[in-house]
RNA sequence: GCGGGUGUAGUUCAGUGGUAGAACACCAGCCUUCCAAGCUGGUUAUGUGGGUUCGAUUCCCAUCACCCGCUCCA
Protein backbone atom coordinates (compact mmCIF):
# COMPACT_ATOMS: atom_id res chain seq x y z
CA UNK A 1 0.00 0.00 0.00
CA UNK A 2 2.70 2.41 1.08
CA UNK A 3 3.55 4.54 -2.03
CA UNK A 4 1.39 2.73 -4.39
CA UNK A 5 -0.18 6.25 -5.33
CA UNK A 6 2.97 8.70 -5.41
CA UNK A 7 1.81 10.96 -7.95
CA UNK A 8 3.54 13.99 -9.64
CA UNK A 9 -0.10 15.74 -9.29
CA UNK A 10 0.38 15.01 -5.14
CA UNK A 11 3.35 16.22 -5.14
CA UNK A 12 3.03 19.31 -6.96
CA UNK A 13 0.12 19.81 -4.63
CA UNK A 14 2.07 18.94 -1.32
CA UNK A 15 5.05 21.81 -2.79
CA UNK A 16 2.45 24.29 -3.21
CA UNK A 17 0.46 24.21 -0.29
CA UNK A 18 2.95 24.00 2.35
CA UNK A 19 5.48 26.53 0.75
CA UNK A 20 7.91 24.26 -1.34
CA UNK A 21 7.55 25.44 -4.67
CA UNK A 22 5.02 28.46 -6.11
CA UNK A 23 4.30 28.91 -10.05
CA UNK A 24 6.08 32.21 -11.08
CA UNK A 25 5.20 35.38 -11.07
CA UNK A 26 1.55 33.81 -10.36
CA UNK A 27 0.14 36.99 -9.99
CA UNK A 28 0.48 38.01 -13.49
CA UNK A 29 -0.26 34.78 -14.56
CA UNK A 30 2.48 32.72 -14.34
CA UNK A 31 5.92 32.54 -16.36
CA UNK A 32 5.86 29.33 -18.20
CA UNK A 33 7.90 27.23 -16.56
CA UNK A 34 9.45 29.51 -13.75
CA UNK A 35 9.01 28.67 -10.34
CA UNK A 36 10.13 30.27 -6.99
CA UNK A 37 11.32 28.37 -3.97
CA UNK A 38 9.03 29.00 -0.88
CA UNK A 39 10.25 29.01 2.85
CA UNK A 40 10.24 25.68 2.97
CA UNK A 41 11.67 25.01 -0.36
CA UNK A 42 14.55 27.48 0.26
CA UNK A 43 15.74 25.32 3.43
CA UNK A 44 15.40 22.36 1.63
CA UNK A 45 17.34 23.44 -1.20
CA UNK A 46 19.89 25.05 1.30
CA UNK A 47 20.32 21.70 3.08
CA UNK A 48 20.66 20.26 -0.19
CA UNK A 49 23.31 22.83 -1.34
CA UNK A 50 25.29 22.33 1.69
CA UNK A 51 25.34 18.78 2.39
CA UNK A 52 27.12 18.98 -1.29
CA UNK A 53 29.18 21.07 -0.51
CA UNK A 54 30.56 19.37 2.88
CA UNK A 55 30.54 15.87 0.79
CA UNK A 56 32.44 17.53 -2.51
CA UNK A 57 34.30 20.61 -0.93
CA UNK A 58 34.66 20.69 2.69
CA UNK A 59 35.79 17.27 3.97
CA UNK A 60 37.48 16.21 0.16
CA UNK A 61 41.06 15.73 0.42
CA UNK A 62 41.10 17.35 -3.30
CA UNK A 63 38.11 19.65 -4.16
CA UNK A 64 38.34 23.47 -3.15
CA UNK A 65 35.52 25.91 -4.34
CA UNK A 66 34.84 28.84 -6.47
CA UNK A 67 32.15 30.99 -7.31
CA UNK A 68 32.72 32.61 -10.67
CA UNK A 69 30.84 35.06 -12.50
CA UNK A 70 27.73 34.27 -14.45
CA UNK A 71 27.78 36.57 -17.18
CA UNK A 72 31.45 36.14 -18.91
CA UNK A 73 33.46 37.24 -21.72
CA UNK A 74 31.42 36.23 -25.06
CA UNK A 75 34.62 34.44 -26.35
CA UNK A 76 34.19 31.87 -23.19
CA UNK A 77 31.60 30.68 -25.23
CA UNK A 78 33.13 30.51 -28.55
CA UNK A 79 35.80 28.58 -27.19
CA UNK A 80 33.76 26.00 -25.39
CA UNK A 81 31.72 25.39 -28.34
CA UNK A 82 28.54 26.48 -26.75
CA UNK A 83 27.90 29.16 -29.64
CA UNK A 84 28.28 26.28 -32.44
CA UNK A 85 26.98 23.48 -30.72
CA UNK A 86 24.51 24.62 -28.34
CA UNK A 87 21.95 24.71 -31.43
CA UNK A 88 19.37 22.70 -31.88
CA UNK A 89 18.60 22.59 -36.16
CA UNK A 90 14.91 22.29 -35.79
CA UNK A 91 12.89 21.79 -39.03
CA UNK A 92 8.87 21.02 -39.44
CA UNK A 93 7.44 18.97 -41.84
CA UNK A 94 5.13 20.98 -43.85
CA UNK A 95 2.34 18.23 -44.37
CA UNK A 96 1.94 16.90 -40.88
CA UNK A 97 3.25 19.85 -38.84
CA UNK A 98 6.03 17.25 -36.86
CA UNK A 99 9.08 19.10 -36.07
CA UNK A 100 12.11 16.70 -35.98
CA UNK A 101 15.61 17.47 -35.21
CA UNK A 102 17.36 18.03 -38.99
CA UNK A 103 20.58 16.36 -38.01
CA UNK A 104 18.62 13.49 -36.96
CA UNK A 105 16.99 13.47 -39.74
CA UNK A 106 20.07 13.16 -42.04
CA UNK A 107 21.56 10.63 -39.90
CA UNK A 108 18.78 8.06 -39.33
CA UNK A 109 18.40 8.73 -43.53
CA UNK A 110 22.34 7.92 -43.92
CA UNK A 111 21.87 5.01 -41.22
CA UNK A 112 19.61 2.97 -43.42
CA UNK A 113 21.18 3.83 -46.61
CA UNK A 114 25.08 2.81 -45.65
CA UNK A 115 26.19 5.99 -46.19
CA UNK A 116 28.92 7.35 -44.79
CA UNK A 117 28.57 11.30 -43.24
CA UNK A 118 28.24 12.82 -40.12
CA UNK A 119 25.45 14.89 -40.07
CA UNK A 120 26.13 16.64 -36.76
CA UNK A 121 27.34 20.15 -36.81
CA UNK A 122 26.81 20.76 -40.47
CA UNK A 123 25.82 24.33 -41.47
CA UNK A 124 21.92 24.73 -42.12
CA UNK A 125 21.80 25.75 -45.38
CA UNK A 126 24.01 22.61 -46.52
CA UNK A 127 22.00 20.62 -44.05
CA UNK A 128 18.62 21.73 -45.70
CA UNK A 129 19.98 20.87 -49.37
CA UNK A 130 21.41 17.55 -47.99
CA UNK A 131 17.48 17.15 -46.89
CA UNK A 132 15.67 18.43 -50.13
CA UNK A 133 18.18 16.59 -52.36
CA UNK A 134 17.97 13.46 -51.21
CA UNK A 135 13.86 13.31 -50.62
CA UNK A 136 14.45 12.73 -46.75
CA UNK A 137 10.99 11.49 -45.86
CA UNK A 138 9.26 12.86 -42.76
CA UNK A 139 9.53 9.73 -39.98
CA UNK A 140 5.47 10.48 -39.34
CA UNK A 141 4.30 11.00 -42.41
CA UNK A 142 6.89 9.61 -45.42
CA UNK A 143 6.23 13.32 -46.84
CA UNK A 144 9.29 15.16 -48.11
CA UNK A 145 8.18 18.46 -47.35
CA UNK A 146 9.89 20.21 -45.20
CA UNK A 147 10.40 24.28 -43.85
CA UNK A 148 13.56 25.68 -43.26
CA UNK A 149 15.82 24.54 -40.65
CA UNK A 150 15.74 27.41 -37.96
CA UNK A 151 18.59 27.39 -35.68
CA UNK A 152 17.73 27.59 -32.18
CA UNK A 153 20.71 28.81 -29.80
CA UNK A 154 20.24 27.35 -26.10
CA UNK A 155 21.84 30.46 -24.88
CA UNK A 156 20.06 33.64 -22.82
CA UNK A 157 21.43 36.52 -24.61
CA UNK A 158 21.29 40.24 -23.03
CA UNK A 159 23.85 43.06 -23.11
CA UNK A 160 26.47 44.89 -20.97
CA UNK A 161 26.71 48.44 -21.32
CA UNK A 162 23.97 50.99 -22.04
CA UNK A 163 24.05 50.16 -25.86
CA UNK A 164 22.74 47.45 -27.58
CA UNK A 165 24.81 46.53 -30.08
CA UNK A 166 26.76 43.52 -30.95
CA UNK A 167 29.83 43.95 -29.60
CA UNK A 168 28.28 44.70 -25.67
CA UNK A 169 26.12 40.94 -26.38
CA UNK A 170 26.88 39.06 -23.52
CA UNK A 171 25.18 35.50 -22.82
CA UNK A 172 24.22 33.93 -19.58
CA UNK A 173 26.11 30.88 -18.55
CA UNK A 174 24.55 27.61 -19.46
CA UNK A 175 26.62 25.71 -17.57
CA UNK A 176 28.73 26.49 -14.67
CA UNK A 177 31.90 24.49 -15.46
CA UNK A 178 33.80 26.94 -17.88
CA UNK A 179 33.97 29.74 -15.28
CA UNK A 180 36.03 26.74 -13.24
CA UNK A 181 38.13 25.86 -16.62
CA UNK A 182 38.77 29.64 -16.82
CA UNK A 183 39.91 29.87 -13.47
CA UNK A 184 41.96 26.99 -13.69
CA UNK A 185 45.39 28.21 -13.28
CA UNK A 186 44.49 31.00 -10.90
CA UNK A 187 43.12 28.29 -8.53
CA UNK A 188 46.13 25.70 -9.40
CA UNK A 189 48.66 28.40 -8.47
CA UNK A 190 46.99 29.94 -5.45
CA UNK A 191 46.11 26.87 -3.95
CA UNK A 192 49.73 25.32 -4.74
CA UNK A 193 47.15 22.16 -5.46
CA UNK A 194 49.07 19.03 -7.07
CA UNK A 195 46.82 16.94 -9.33
CA UNK A 196 44.95 15.66 -8.68
CA UNK A 197 42.61 18.16 -7.67
CA UNK A 198 39.14 19.36 -8.19
CA UNK A 199 37.02 22.60 -8.06
CA UNK A 200 33.81 22.82 -7.67
CA UNK A 201 31.03 25.35 -7.14
CA UNK A 202 27.20 25.96 -7.20
CA UNK A 203 25.10 28.12 -9.05
CA UNK A 204 22.30 29.07 -11.13
CA UNK A 205 22.73 28.26 -14.96
CA UNK A 206 20.34 29.21 -18.14
CA UNK A 207 19.70 27.23 -21.30
CA UNK A 208 16.35 28.42 -23.28
CA UNK A 209 14.86 24.87 -23.72
CA UNK A 210 12.67 24.42 -26.62
CA UNK A 211 10.24 21.93 -24.06
CA UNK A 212 10.95 22.39 -20.37
CA UNK A 213 8.64 20.66 -18.18
CA UNK A 214 7.60 17.54 -15.55
CA UNK A 215 7.74 20.13 -13.06
CA UNK A 216 11.04 21.44 -11.73
CA UNK A 217 12.93 18.40 -13.61
CA UNK A 218 13.64 20.92 -16.39
CA UNK A 219 13.33 24.39 -16.41
CA UNK A 220 15.51 27.49 -18.12
CA UNK A 221 16.82 29.11 -15.34
CA UNK A 222 18.24 25.94 -12.85
CA UNK A 223 20.78 25.33 -10.45
CA UNK A 224 24.05 23.35 -10.94
CA UNK A 225 26.25 21.96 -8.49
CA UNK A 226 29.51 21.04 -10.78
CA UNK A 227 32.82 19.20 -10.08
CA UNK A 228 35.52 20.27 -12.52
CA UNK A 229 38.07 17.31 -11.39
CA UNK A 230 41.58 17.40 -12.76
CA UNK A 231 43.76 14.21 -13.53
CA UNK A 232 46.71 13.23 -15.29
CA UNK A 233 46.18 11.87 -18.97
CA UNK A 234 45.51 8.03 -18.83
CA UNK A 235 44.00 8.00 -15.04
CA UNK A 236 40.64 10.05 -15.88
CA UNK A 237 38.80 6.42 -16.09
CA UNK A 238 40.20 5.31 -12.87
CA UNK A 239 39.08 8.68 -11.89
CA UNK A 240 35.45 8.80 -13.64
CA UNK A 241 35.10 5.40 -11.78
CA UNK A 242 35.89 7.12 -8.39
CA UNK A 243 33.39 9.64 -8.85
CA UNK A 244 30.53 8.16 -10.27
CA UNK A 245 30.57 5.99 -7.20
CA UNK A 246 31.03 8.41 -4.96
CA UNK A 247 28.25 10.66 -6.27
CA UNK A 248 25.92 7.61 -6.38
CA UNK A 249 26.88 6.78 -2.83
CA UNK A 250 26.46 10.55 -1.57
CA UNK A 251 22.52 10.10 -3.21
CA UNK A 252 22.15 6.43 -0.97
CA UNK A 253 23.88 8.84 2.55
CA UNK A 254 20.92 11.08 1.51
CA UNK A 255 18.33 8.12 1.77
CA UNK A 256 17.50 7.76 -1.51
CA UNK A 257 16.66 4.63 -2.53
CA UNK A 258 19.23 2.35 -4.38
CA UNK A 259 16.28 0.82 -6.21
CA UNK A 260 14.97 4.04 -7.62
CA UNK A 261 18.00 4.85 -8.93
CA UNK A 262 20.27 3.38 -11.90
CA UNK A 263 23.62 4.07 -13.94
CA UNK A 264 23.30 4.41 -17.52
CA UNK A 265 26.62 4.36 -19.54
CA UNK A 266 26.35 6.62 -22.55
CA UNK A 267 27.12 4.09 -25.66
CA UNK A 268 30.57 4.96 -27.39
CA UNK A 269 29.07 6.24 -30.74
CA UNK A 270 26.83 8.88 -28.92
CA UNK A 271 29.33 10.18 -27.00
CA UNK A 272 29.30 14.18 -27.05
CA UNK A 273 32.70 15.33 -29.17
CA UNK A 274 34.45 16.28 -25.96
CA UNK A 275 33.83 12.84 -24.31
CA UNK A 276 35.69 9.58 -23.77
CA UNK A 277 33.42 8.23 -21.04
CA UNK A 278 29.82 9.48 -19.91
CA UNK A 279 27.44 8.04 -17.01
CA UNK A 280 24.45 8.97 -16.33
CA UNK A 281 23.19 8.85 -12.77
CA UNK A 282 19.18 8.28 -12.91
CA UNK A 283 16.20 8.40 -10.83
CA UNK A 284 12.91 6.91 -11.22
CA UNK A 285 10.42 9.52 -10.92
CA UNK A 286 6.53 9.38 -10.86
CA UNK A 287 7.09 10.19 -14.69
CA UNK A 288 9.60 7.82 -15.49
CA UNK A 289 13.66 7.72 -15.66
CA UNK A 290 14.74 11.01 -15.35
CA UNK A 291 18.84 11.58 -15.52
CA UNK A 292 19.92 13.08 -12.16
CA UNK A 293 23.65 13.60 -12.20
CA UNK A 294 25.67 13.64 -15.33
CA UNK A 295 29.54 12.54 -14.84
CA UNK A 296 31.46 12.90 -17.88
CA UNK A 297 34.98 12.27 -18.74
CA UNK A 298 35.72 15.38 -20.78
CA UNK A 299 39.52 14.89 -21.72
CA UNK A 300 41.32 17.80 -22.14
CA UNK A 301 39.02 19.66 -24.67
CA UNK A 302 38.03 21.91 -22.43
CA UNK A 303 41.25 23.18 -21.20
CA UNK A 304 43.03 23.25 -24.21
CA UNK A 305 39.76 24.99 -26.45
CA UNK A 306 40.79 27.81 -23.80
CA UNK A 307 44.73 27.89 -24.44
CA UNK A 308 43.71 27.68 -28.22
CA UNK A 309 41.82 30.57 -27.68
CA UNK A 310 43.13 32.60 -25.33
CA UNK A 311 46.55 32.27 -26.32
CA UNK A 312 47.53 31.62 -22.25
CA UNK A 313 49.36 28.44 -20.89
CA UNK A 314 46.98 26.22 -19.34
CA UNK A 315 49.66 23.73 -18.52
CA UNK A 316 50.71 21.69 -15.70
CA UNK A 317 53.85 21.41 -14.66
CA UNK A 318 54.79 18.06 -12.71
CA UNK A 319 57.96 18.28 -10.73
CA UNK A 320 57.82 14.96 -10.49
CA UNK A 321 57.98 13.30 -14.04
CA UNK A 322 59.16 17.15 -15.11
CA UNK A 323 56.55 17.11 -18.16
CA UNK A 324 54.52 19.64 -18.88
CA UNK A 325 50.58 18.61 -20.03
CA UNK A 326 46.76 20.02 -20.41
CA UNK A 327 45.52 17.85 -17.50
CA UNK A 328 42.70 15.64 -17.96
CA UNK A 329 39.62 16.15 -16.69
CA UNK A 330 36.40 14.14 -15.40
CA UNK A 331 32.78 15.99 -14.66
CA UNK A 332 29.93 15.36 -12.08
CA UNK A 333 27.37 17.75 -12.97
CA UNK A 334 24.16 17.45 -11.11
CA UNK A 335 21.26 19.75 -10.77
CA UNK A 336 19.92 20.95 -7.60
CA UNK A 337 16.67 21.50 -8.30
CA UNK A 338 16.44 17.94 -9.81
CA UNK A 339 18.36 16.50 -6.45
CA UNK A 340 15.47 18.72 -4.24
CA UNK A 341 12.72 17.23 -6.69
CA UNK A 342 14.35 13.25 -6.20
CA UNK A 343 14.11 14.02 -2.43
CA UNK A 344 11.02 14.91 -2.73
CA UNK A 345 9.62 12.02 -4.59
CA UNK A 346 11.31 9.24 -2.74
CA UNK A 347 10.29 10.60 0.61
CA UNK A 348 6.71 11.24 -0.24
CA UNK A 349 4.77 8.67 1.58
CA UNK A 350 0.94 7.94 2.26
CA UNK A 351 0.32 5.90 5.20
CA UNK A 352 -3.12 4.85 5.49
CA UNK A 353 -4.00 4.72 9.40
CA UNK A 354 -7.52 4.05 8.98
CA UNK A 355 -9.04 2.49 5.63
CA UNK A 356 -12.73 2.14 6.96
CA UNK A 357 -12.73 6.26 7.89
CA UNK A 358 -10.45 7.49 4.74
CA UNK A 359 -7.60 8.25 7.64
CA UNK A 360 -4.43 8.83 5.49
CA UNK A 361 -1.02 10.28 7.04
CA UNK A 362 1.51 11.42 4.66
CA UNK A 363 4.54 11.63 5.60
CA UNK A 364 7.47 13.44 3.78
CA UNK A 365 10.36 10.81 5.02
CA UNK A 366 13.29 13.24 4.44
CA UNK A 367 16.35 12.69 5.75
CA UNK A 368 16.75 14.90 9.17
CA UNK A 369 19.91 16.70 7.82
CA UNK A 370 17.67 17.96 4.61
CA UNK A 371 14.83 18.27 6.26
CA UNK A 372 13.26 22.47 6.10
CA UNK A 373 12.50 22.27 9.90
CA UNK A 374 14.35 20.21 12.10
CA UNK A 375 11.85 20.51 15.09
CA UNK A 376 8.31 21.86 16.06
CA UNK A 377 7.57 22.67 19.12
CA UNK A 378 4.15 21.96 20.75
CA UNK A 379 2.77 22.54 23.90
CA UNK A 380 0.42 20.18 24.72
CA UNK A 381 -2.56 22.58 26.01
CA UNK A 382 -2.49 26.16 24.74
CA UNK A 383 -2.05 26.77 28.73
CA UNK A 384 1.55 25.85 27.98
CA UNK A 385 2.00 28.54 25.28
CA UNK A 386 4.31 30.59 27.28
CA UNK A 387 6.43 27.95 28.86
CA UNK A 388 6.73 26.51 25.53
CA UNK A 389 7.60 29.18 23.28
CA UNK A 390 10.54 29.55 25.54
CA UNK A 391 11.74 26.59 24.77
CA UNK A 392 11.34 27.03 21.01
CA UNK A 393 13.01 30.28 21.09
CA UNK A 394 16.01 28.26 22.34
CA UNK A 395 15.92 25.83 19.70
CA UNK A 396 15.98 28.80 17.21
CA UNK A 397 19.09 29.79 17.61
CA UNK A 398 20.28 26.57 16.63
CA UNK A 399 18.69 25.02 13.89
CA UNK A 400 14.99 25.55 12.14
CA UNK A 401 11.98 25.30 14.24
CA UNK A 402 8.41 25.99 14.18
CA UNK A 403 6.27 26.59 17.11
CA UNK A 404 2.58 25.77 16.60
CA UNK A 405 -0.72 25.95 19.36
CA UNK A 406 -3.41 25.94 16.83
CA UNK A 407 -5.55 22.51 17.21
CA UNK A 408 -5.59 19.66 18.36
CA UNK A 409 -2.12 18.02 19.59
CA UNK A 410 -2.56 14.66 16.88
CA UNK A 411 -3.23 17.21 14.07
CA UNK A 412 -0.20 19.18 14.52
CA UNK A 413 1.72 16.02 13.94
CA UNK A 414 0.46 15.37 11.21
CA UNK A 415 1.22 18.92 9.71
CA UNK A 416 4.89 18.31 10.67
CA UNK A 417 4.63 15.12 9.23
CA UNK A 418 3.94 16.37 5.89
CA UNK A 419 6.58 18.80 5.82
CA UNK A 420 9.00 16.43 6.75
CA UNK A 421 10.06 17.50 10.05
CA UNK A 422 11.94 14.55 12.09
CA UNK A 423 11.09 15.61 15.66
CA UNK A 424 8.34 17.41 17.19
CA UNK A 425 8.67 18.45 20.45
CA UNK A 426 5.65 18.43 23.09
CA UNK A 427 5.45 20.51 26.41
CA UNK A 428 3.20 18.73 28.63
CA UNK A 429 1.89 19.80 32.24
CA UNK A 430 4.63 17.78 33.88
CA UNK A 431 7.08 19.60 31.57
CA UNK A 432 6.49 22.33 34.78
CA UNK A 433 7.91 20.48 37.39
CA UNK A 434 10.34 17.53 35.41
CA UNK A 435 11.80 20.46 33.25
CA UNK A 436 11.85 17.76 30.21
CA UNK A 437 9.88 17.06 27.36
CA UNK A 438 8.87 14.53 24.76
CA UNK A 439 10.41 14.46 21.54
CA UNK A 440 8.48 12.36 19.28
CA UNK A 441 10.36 11.06 16.19
CA UNK A 442 8.70 11.36 12.69
CA UNK A 443 9.23 7.99 11.06
CA UNK A 444 9.42 5.36 14.39
CA UNK A 445 6.58 7.82 15.86
CA UNK A 446 8.66 6.70 19.12
CA UNK A 447 8.90 9.22 21.58
CA UNK A 448 11.68 9.98 24.26
CA UNK A 449 11.86 12.25 26.93
CA UNK A 450 14.42 14.50 27.09
CA UNK A 451 15.33 17.73 29.71
CA UNK A 452 14.83 20.77 28.22
CA UNK A 453 18.69 21.52 28.78
CA UNK A 454 19.38 18.69 26.34
CA UNK A 455 17.17 19.23 24.30
CA UNK A 456 18.72 21.17 21.04
CA UNK A 457 22.13 18.93 21.63
CA UNK A 458 19.80 15.69 21.45
CA UNK A 459 18.45 17.01 18.53
CA UNK A 460 21.59 17.95 16.89
CA UNK A 461 23.66 14.48 16.99
CA UNK A 462 20.31 13.39 15.30
CA UNK A 463 20.55 15.83 12.48
CA UNK A 464 23.87 14.73 10.73
CA UNK A 465 24.12 11.94 8.05
C1' G B 1 7.52 26.53 -31.31
C1' C B 2 3.68 22.64 -33.43
C1' G B 3 -0.72 19.22 -32.51
C1' G B 4 -4.56 17.70 -28.74
C1' G B 5 -6.91 18.78 -24.00
C1' U B 6 -7.95 21.95 -19.61
C1' G B 7 -8.95 26.71 -16.83
C1' U B 8 -14.96 28.30 -10.87
C1' A B 9 -12.23 29.73 -3.23
C1' G B 10 -5.75 27.28 -0.92
C1' U B 11 -7.46 22.08 -2.69
C1' U B 12 -11.26 18.71 -4.89
C1' C B 13 -15.72 19.34 -7.23
C1' A B 14 -21.00 21.60 -8.21
C1' G B 15 -23.98 25.21 -10.93
C1' U B 16 -26.47 29.06 -14.11
C1' G B 17 -27.47 33.96 -20.33
C1' G B 18 -30.16 37.38 -14.63
C1' U B 19 -24.72 38.25 -10.66
C1' A B 20 -22.06 31.58 -7.53
C1' G B 21 -22.74 26.46 -3.65
C1' A B 22 -20.44 22.30 -0.96
C1' A B 23 -16.58 19.46 1.27
C1' C B 24 -11.74 19.61 3.02
C1' A B 25 -8.09 23.35 4.29
C1' C B 26 -7.36 28.09 6.75
C1' C B 27 -8.56 31.92 10.76
C1' A B 28 -11.09 33.21 15.67
C1' G B 29 -13.46 31.26 20.01
C1' C B 30 -15.12 26.90 22.98
C1' C B 31 -13.59 21.91 23.98
C1' U B 32 -9.27 18.82 24.12
C1' U B 33 -3.59 16.18 29.37
C1' C B 34 0.22 12.95 23.26
C1' C B 35 -1.38 11.38 17.27
C1' A B 36 -6.75 13.95 11.83
C1' A B 37 -11.90 14.40 11.49
C1' G B 38 -16.36 17.82 18.23
C1' C B 39 -19.19 22.67 18.66
C1' U B 40 -19.95 28.07 17.14
C1' G B 41 -18.65 31.84 13.93
C1' G B 42 -15.58 33.77 9.89
C1' U B 43 -12.18 34.85 5.32
C1' U B 44 -11.50 33.38 0.35
C1' A B 45 -13.16 31.95 -6.50
C1' U B 46 -15.38 32.20 -12.27
C1' G B 47 -6.89 33.08 -15.28
C1' U B 48 -6.43 37.87 -18.30
C1' G B 49 -8.21 41.17 -22.25
C1' G B 50 -11.69 42.11 -25.92
C1' G B 51 -16.46 41.05 -28.52
C1' U B 52 -21.92 39.60 -28.93
C1' U B 53 -25.96 40.95 -25.43
C1' C B 54 -30.31 45.09 -21.71
C1' G B 55 -27.20 41.71 -18.94
C1' A B 56 -21.60 36.88 -19.80
C1' U B 57 -18.82 32.76 -14.99
C1' U B 58 -21.92 30.58 -19.05
C1' C B 59 -21.62 32.08 -26.15
C1' C B 60 -17.41 33.93 -29.61
C1' C B 61 -12.20 35.68 -30.34
C1' A B 62 -7.45 36.58 -28.54
C1' U B 63 -3.97 35.98 -24.79
C1' C B 64 -1.72 33.63 -20.55
C1' A B 65 -0.94 29.35 -17.77
C1' C B 66 -1.18 24.11 -16.95
C1' C B 67 -1.45 18.77 -18.70
C1' C B 68 -0.23 14.96 -22.81
C1' G B 69 2.86 14.10 -27.27
C1' C B 70 7.23 15.95 -30.59
C1' U B 71 11.88 17.62 -28.36
C1' C B 72 15.58 17.55 -24.40
C1' C B 73 20.09 15.04 -21.24
C1' A B 74 22.04 19.13 -15.18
Amino acid sequence: MLNSEKTMDKITALCKGRGFVYAGSEIYGGLANSWDYGPLGVELKNNIKRAWWKKFIQESPYNVGLDSALLMNSQVWTASGHIVNFNDPLIDCKACKMRHRADHLAEEYNKEHGIDMVADGLPNDVLTAYIREHNIPCPACGKSDFTDIRKFNMMFKTHQGVTEDSATEIYLRPETAQGMFVNFKNVQRTTRRKLPFGIGQTGKSFRNEITPGNFIFRTREFEQMELEFFCRPGTELEWFEYWRSFCKNWLLSLGIREENLRLRDHEKEKLSHYSNATTDIEYLFPFGWGELWGVASRTDFDLTAHQTASGQDLSYFDQDTNEHFIPYCVEPAVGVDRILLTALCDAYDEEVVDADKNDTRVVLRLHPALAPVKAAVLPLSKKLTEPAERVFRDLQKRFTAEFDDAGSIGKRYRRQDETGTPFCVTYDFESETDGAVTVRERDSMAQVRVPVAELAAYIETRLAF
